[in-house]
DNA sequence: ACAATATTTTAGTCTTATCTAAAATTTAAT
DNA sequence: ATTAAATTTTAGATAAGACTAAAATATTGT
C-alpha cells in the first residue's frame, strides 16, 4: 500500500506517458522521462510488475494494472493539491510550484490531504489549468482545446497549460496570458502557424509553438 | 547543504540528546533514539563527521559541530512550523500532528519555510508548546518549570508538555488540560509525588510522572 | 589488579536503486 | 530476405544505509 519515492514516481511516468503512447509505454521513454537509463527502468518495471502496478512483457513496453493507474492518480492528486496550496495560500506564483510539489506528492497521509483539500475549498483544477482527481481517481473531464486549433475570429478562455515550465509560464506572464485570460484569434499565418490574437484589449504575436501550449476553452 | 532523510533524522537525534547529555552523545543512546543498532550508528557518526556535522571520536561518542547544530535548528524549525500548520489550518489535533511533521520536516525548500512561517504568524511555540527556532537557529528562551517542581498552593499556566506521544497528550485532553489551562497545585503527596490540582474551576488528581512531563509558567 | 560485563567498532552481508558494457531482440533499410 | 541500426534486457559493479557476528575497547565489581 506504501510505496517508495521512486517507485511512486515511476508510475506518474508511467501514467503520463500513457496518456499520449497508443500501445505499451516503450523502455526508452520512461528512461527519457526519468532522467535515467534503460537498464535502470527495466529493473523496476520488473518489480513493478511484480507488485501488480504494472502489466511487462518483455521488450513489449509497460501499461499500468488498474491498481498502478489508482495509485499514480493519488499521487498525481496529491502534487495538484499541493500546488494549490502554495499558490492559494502562500502566495507563490504558478512557475515556482512544481518542483516543491515534486517532493510534497510523496508524503504519505491521507487524512493530511482530506484535510488538506477541504481547507482549500475542494479545488476542481490546479493553478496551470490540470484537473485534481478526486480521492476515487476520478478526473472531471472538460471541453478544451489547444489555441492552434482554433480559427480566425474564433476566441475564447484560457484554461490551462500543456507545457508548464517555469520559462514558458514566465513568458506567458510577460505576454499577460494567464488562467482566465479572453483571448481571441485575430489572424492566423499558415506559412508558419503563427498568431495575432487579442489578449484582453492588447495585440499579441505568439508563436505556433506557443498556441500548441495552450488550453483554451470555446464560447 | 543538502543532506539526506536518513542524516537529517541522525542530526535531530543527537541534537535531542546532547540537550540532556553531559558528555559526547553515547553510540547507543543514539541507536536506541533512532531505533537502529550501534553498528549503523558508527557507520553514520563517521559519515557526519566526514562532512563536518559532528566531532567524532572513537569510543567517546560525538557532539554537533556548528554546522551540525545550525543544520539540526533548521529541521526542528521546519517540524514545528509545519506542526503548527497542521492545528492551526488544518484542525488536527494535538496529538496527530508529529509523525506527519516527521515527513514534512524533510521537504527541501528555504522558500517554502519562510513563506509558511509568514502565513502562519511567525509563531513561536509549537502545539506542544516547544519554541520554534527562527532562521537563524536563535531559540526564544522562556522561564517555564515542571509541574512537579511546584509546591503546594503555587499556580501557573500550562505552556508545554515535555513529552509528546499521542498517549499522553490524549490523556490530556480526559484531564481537561491544554496549552493555556490554568493549573494550581492543591496538594502534594511526598509518598508517591502524586499532586491533586485545580484545572480551572475542577480538582483533579495526577500521578508524579504526569506532573514531570508539563510544564507551567507561574505567576 | 584483574576478571566480568557493557559498550563500541570492525568485518562482512543484504537490499534498493543506480550505472556501464555486453548480449539479445526488435525494427528499419536496402 | 538479409543486413544494419535501434531498442531492450542481462550481467556485473557501485553507493547508501541497514543488519549480524565477532573483535576491540572501556567500565564495573570484587
Ligand atoms: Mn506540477
Ligand atoms: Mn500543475
Ligand atoms: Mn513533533
Ligand atoms: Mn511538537
Amino acid at each position: 500500500m506504501k510505496y517508495s519515492l521512486s517507485e511512486e514516481n515511476y508510475l506518474k511516468a508511467i501514467y503520463h506517458l500513457e496518456k499520449i503512447a497508443a500501445t505499451g509505454v516503450a523502455t526508452n521513454a520512461i528512461a527519457e522521462q526519468m532522467e535515467t537509463k534503460p537498464s535502470s527502468v527495466t529493473d523496476m518495471v520488473k518489480k513493478l510488475s511484480e507488485k501488480d502496478l504494472v502489466n511487462y512483457i518483455k521488450y513489449q513496453g509497460v501499461t499500468l494494472t488498474e491498481k498502478g493507474r489508482k495509485t499514480a492518480l493519488t499521487i498525481i492528486r496529491k502534487h495538484r493539491l499541493w500546488e494549490v496550496f502554495l499558490v492559494d495560500k502562500l502566495n507563490f506564483h504558478w512557475d515556482q510550484v512544481h518542483e516543491i510539489a515534486e517532493q510534497l506528492e510523496h508524503i504519505h497521509s491521507e487524512e493530511l490531504i482530506s484535510r488538506l483539500d477541504k481547507f482549500l475549498g475542494e479545488p476542481d483544477f490546479d493553478p496551470h489549468g490540470d484537473p485534481i482527481p478526486d480521492k476515487h481517481g476520478n478526473i472531471k473531464r472538460t471541453e478544451k482545446k489547444l489555441l492552434s486549433d482554433l480559427d480566425k475570429n474564433q476566441g475564447g478562455v484560457c484554461v490551462g497549460v500543456k507545457e508548464s515550465s517555469a520559462e514558458f509560464l514566465q513568458y506567458l506572464d510577460k505576454k499577460k496570458i494567464t488562467i482566465g485570460t479572453k483571448i481571441k484569434v485575430l489572424g492566423k499565418e499558415f506559412f508558419d502557424g503563427s498568431m495575432v490574437i487579442l489578449v484582453g484589449k492588447d495585440q499579441s504575436f505568439i508563436s505556433k509553438k506557443t498556441a500548441e501550449n495552450l488550453y483554451v476553452q470555446t464560447n
